[in-house]
RNA sequence: GGAGCAGUAGUUAAGACGGUUAUAACGCCGGCCUGUCACGCCGGAGGCCGAGGGUUCGAGUCCCUUCUGCUCCGCCA
């Protein structure tokens, strides 16, 4: 029985620090070889492993590029081996020694250092440690919730330095680039105003202007434009955006966008420039070379073979409409229904009753009924529906889906938001399901001809697709009026395995043009001025055509470093319930710092 | 706003139908060990089973409430 407790012994050892001198490295802790055998060497970094074997001493000495074993021997260095009892983990030396080969088979394969080792002849420690939370280890896999905690920690660990790393790189890949292309890299606010439409704005109280507020910016969409207005010609800039969403898997409160924007461009110009960039990143940051131009689709061939905006083209799974063929159907509900969908999924009869059933329960969460299908037997369709169906019904889909022995066929029906959506997304889980995703392959893709406008039921209105900015395609001018619906945009998606990793358009660049967008969308005369009057006044002084993209800088490194979460590649990430568990915010504030504002709690509100 | 999954030692997990003192591995502390590399061997400490309430002779286990993390729907021009 002993009563030293960790505490104690990291109070203890802390008499050993020595804070003044020359840390200075002359390695990393990942690049010595053989070559370097003989040469006196520096290292510092946190102590991953020690091996303590009584007489020699082993350290594998961990920074941010790799490990080094560094050895204790008695006889080389008596001091220094005699002190290097009080080391543990994530204890910080700075150490001082020979490089010398590793004895007859003593070599470790698994350590790019594993032929060499550094003898300690010797060293300071510059810092102790507790006992981490969880292991300083990739093969560990502590909960979420603590990494982020202690996120200084997650850090050490090279699964995620790697991706930190990763990300680095491609935002400077973007910068050479750009840079070399003649972008201007040009800081635009954060502190700006609250506009309508979008996304709900982060707000900042106004201290000098009491009961004012300031908006974080959704996007520099305005500002960035304007320079276009100034004359700045090609604009970009690696940006912190904010929405007040909810959040997910890829979306977090706060995120980066790479922002560009051109003048004098057309579609053609943007894509090809933002085409350029996305090669170049992957040749620099992956080494990959990208097949150039990228595939392009328009949104109704989209929405119609896949059932997205943003299909992943990784395979090749299709959806088809087949109202038409059942409209009369014997069975009741293809017959009253706007819309039916089918996709052939090809082998698809070995799935059982039960993973049906679990497909089913699936499409529910897009607001399905049910999920209707069909296996193809040889001699006959087995299916819950089948009784219904006519032989001219059954000659159809075998026409338009080309049914073969061994398939299933999936059968969605209602209103095409909630047939899409199931079906679409049920593309992805079957794609899953049967391993149809080749996860090393990154297909590109553009989607195009967007709509314009969208109805909003809820605000009984138009609402922009992509942003109030974007202009309409020439021979949908006349639609703006007529029909507000059909109107297409000159907006364009780049996609990649199924996600939007960027989105741009060519924007109103004359005040008129601007001004019939804004009318569609159900703004009066004055409610443009007041709101967007300094827009409407800038594309009134000369504003050249223009246009550009944003790409969700996150979201491609997600993407490139195939991580499952956005949180796997932001340094400092916030929570579902978008706090941060390291600083516990948000956080109340004084109420000296809410007088100066101007502000009070509801709470105290309510107690009046 | 809604649906689902999870919360047990520092960490990761096990814990049958409610029944003695709640397990394991790793980590931690002590001892031994001169070629380990996730070192090894011996010994030890460590827990209000997320929190609160209820049912019961008895709750980690059943019920209710609540908190936290995650996934998704809505939302995200």
């Amino acid at each position: 029985m002993n009563d030293v407790t960790q505490t104690d012994l990291q109070q203890e050892h802390q008499q050993y620090i020595e804070s003044l001198g020359d840390f200075t490295r002359t390695h990393s802790c990942q690049e010595l070889t053989a070559k370097h055998i003989g040469q006196t060497v520096r290292l510092a970094g946190w102590v991953q492993f020690r091996r303590d074997h009584g007489g020699l001493v082993f350290v594998d000495l961990r920074d941010r590029e790799g490990l080094t074993q560094i050895v204790f021997i008695p006889e080389v260095a008596p001091e220094a081996h005699e002190r290097a009892r009080i080391l543990r983990s994530e204890y910080v030396l700075s150490v001082e020694g020979y490089v010398r080969s590793r004895p007859e088979g003593m070599t470790n394969p698994n350590m790019v250092t594993g032929e060499i080792e550094v003898v300690v002849q010797s060293w300071k420690l510059l810092n102790t440690s507790k006992t981490p939370p969880f292991p300083i280890e990739d093969r560990a896999d502590p909960g979420e919730n603590i990494r982020l905690q202690y996120r200084y920690l997650d850090m050490r660990r090279p699964s995620l330095s790697r991706q930190i790393i990763l990300r680095h790189k491609v935002a400077q890949s973007v910068r050479r680039h750009l840079d070399g292309e003649g972008f201007l890299e040009v800081e635009t606010p954060f502190l700006t105003r609250s506009t309508p439409e979008g996304a709900r704005d982060f707000l900042v109280p106004s201290r000098v202007n009491q009961g004012e507020f300031y908006a974080l910016p959704q996007s520099p969409q305005l500002f960035k434009q304007m320079l276009m207005v100034g004359g700045l010609d090609r604009y970009f800039q690696i940006v912190r955006c904010f929405r007040d969403e909810d959040l997910r898997a890829d979306r977090q409160p706060e995120f980066t966008q790479v922002d560009i924007e051109m003048s004098f461009v057309d579609e053609e110009a943007v894509m090809g420039m933002a085409e350029k960039l996305m090669a170049k990143v992957f040749k620099e940051c992956m080494g990959r070379d990208l097949a150039l131009p990228f595939p392009r689709m328009t949104y109704e061939r989209a929405m119609g073979e896949y059932g997205v905006d943003k299909p992943d083209t990784r395979f090749d799974l299709r959806l088809a409409d087949v109202t038409e063929i059942v409209k009369g159907s014997g069975f009741k509900l293809f017959a009253s229904v706007p819309m039916v969908k089918a996709m052939r999924v090809p082998g698809g009869g070995v799935l059982s009753r039960k993973e049906i059933d679990d497909y089913t329960e699936f499409v529910k969460i897009y607001g399905a009924q049910g999920l209707a299908w069909i296996k193809i037997k040889a001699d006959e369709w087995q299916s819950p529906i089948a009784k219904f169906l006519s032989d001219e019904e059954r000659a159809g889909l075998q026409k338009v889906l080309g049914l073969a022995e061994g398939d299933i066929v999936f059968f969605q029906a209602g209103a095409p938001a909630m047939v899409n959506a199931a079906l679409g997304n049920l593309r992805v889980k079957l794609g899953e399901h049967f391993n149809l995703i080749d996860k090393n392959q990154f297909n590109f893709l553009w989607v195009t001809d967007f709509p314009l406008l969208e109805y909003d039921p809820e605000e009984k209105r138009y609402v922009a697709c992509h942003h109030p900015f974007t202009s309409p395609q020439q021979n949908a001018l006349a639609a703006l009026e007529s029909d507000p619906g059909a109107a297409l945009a000159r907006a364009y998606d780049m996609v990649l395995n199924g996600s939007e990793v960027g989105g741009g358009s060519i924007r109103n660049h004359t005040a008129a043009m601007q001004r019939d967008m804004f009318k569609a969308l159900g703004f009066s005369d004055a409610d443009i001025d007041e709101q967007f009057g300094f827009m409407m006044q800038a594309l009134e002084l000369g504003a050249p055509p223009h246009g550009g993209i944003a790409f969700g800088f996150d979201r491609l490194v997600m993407l490139l470093a195939k991580a499952p979460s956005i949180r796997d590649i932001i340094p400092f990430p916030k929570t579902q319930k978008a706090t941060c568990l390291l600083t516990s915010a948000p956080a109340p504030v004084s109420g000296k710092q809410l007088r100066e504002l101007g502000l009070r709690l509801r709470e105290t509100e309510n107690s009046r």
